[in-house]
DNA sequence: GAATAGATTGTCT
DNA sequence: GACAATCTATTCT
């Protein structure tokens, strides 16, 4: 017996296809909120991808904070504008998605107000819909945990990646659904130590007892 | 189970 | 030219 966190089993495929037919995404004053509130708010809300493969989705149950230009884990740490950073400085509801170790994508959403370079990155998901289609991405099998526990994984399931840049997440190509969230456990944010004493505030949220949350939390 | 190294490229100094 | 909000395979114990 592999060893031991609580196992919620997988949505069936009935109960995903029922949730993709009658609910409306997510409108954008959900998203034009505090950036801590939203992370929170995330957790057990489905993230949905459309591409010509096909539609992809899973529940959020795992997702970080970052709160620049004050944060300084956070890209936009010192009002830094850049080509990448800049949609961070729009206004909320679209995706911030940017590449890290040269061949993963990370999947955020832009929160709070305007000219606020604020973001919350999705750092894992519970696979509801289009599992056959995630298994085929990621070369992994349907019901494995190392299908989407982690943020690149997430996005290599769903089929994010630079062209998501930018992209509407309140549209119909993407967008988060509404869903229920157990309770709620928050850490630190992961591997990001280089930010001192911004690494040690609790802006990880997860849902607990989840197997996919991506760093299993102390306790 | 834990620790380690290697992969690989856009972005910024 | 350095390095990153990561993942995987491999090599220990």
């Amino acid at each position: 017996m592999p060893a031991v966190r609580p196992v919620p089993e997988p949505r069936a495929p009935s109960e995903g296809a029922a949730l993709l037919e009658g609910a409306a995404p997510l409108p954008r004053d959900f998203y034009a909120r505090p950036a801590l509130v939203v992370a929170r708010a995330c957790i057990g809300k489905v993230l949905v991808h459309t591409t010509p493969e096909g539609t992809a989705a899973g529940r959020i149950v795992e997702t970080e904070a970052y709160r620049g230009p004050e944060d300084l884990a956070a890209h936009s740490a010192g009002g830094r504008r850049t080509v990448r950073t800049e949609v961070m400085f729009g206004p909320a509801g679209y995706a911030y998605v940017f590449q890290l170790y040269g061949m993963h994508w990370a999947f955020n959403i832009v929160v709070a107000s305007e000219g606020e370079p604020h973001a919350v990155l999705i750092r894992a998901i519970e696979p509801v819909i289009g599992l056959p289609l995630m298994s085929r991405r990621r070369g992994v099998a349907p019901g494995r945990i190392e299908l989407t526990n982690g943020p690149g994984k997430l996005c290599k399931a769903l089929g994010l990646d630079r062209a998501a840049y930018g992209m509407d997440v309140c549209g119909a190509q993407l967008s988060l659904l509404p869903g229920a969230a157990g309770p709620i456990g928050r850490s630190p944010r992961i591997n990001v130590d280089y930010a001192g004493a911004w690494a040690k505030k609790p802006w990880r949220f997860y849902e607990r007892g989840n197997r996919y949350v991506s760093v299993p939390p102390r306790h």
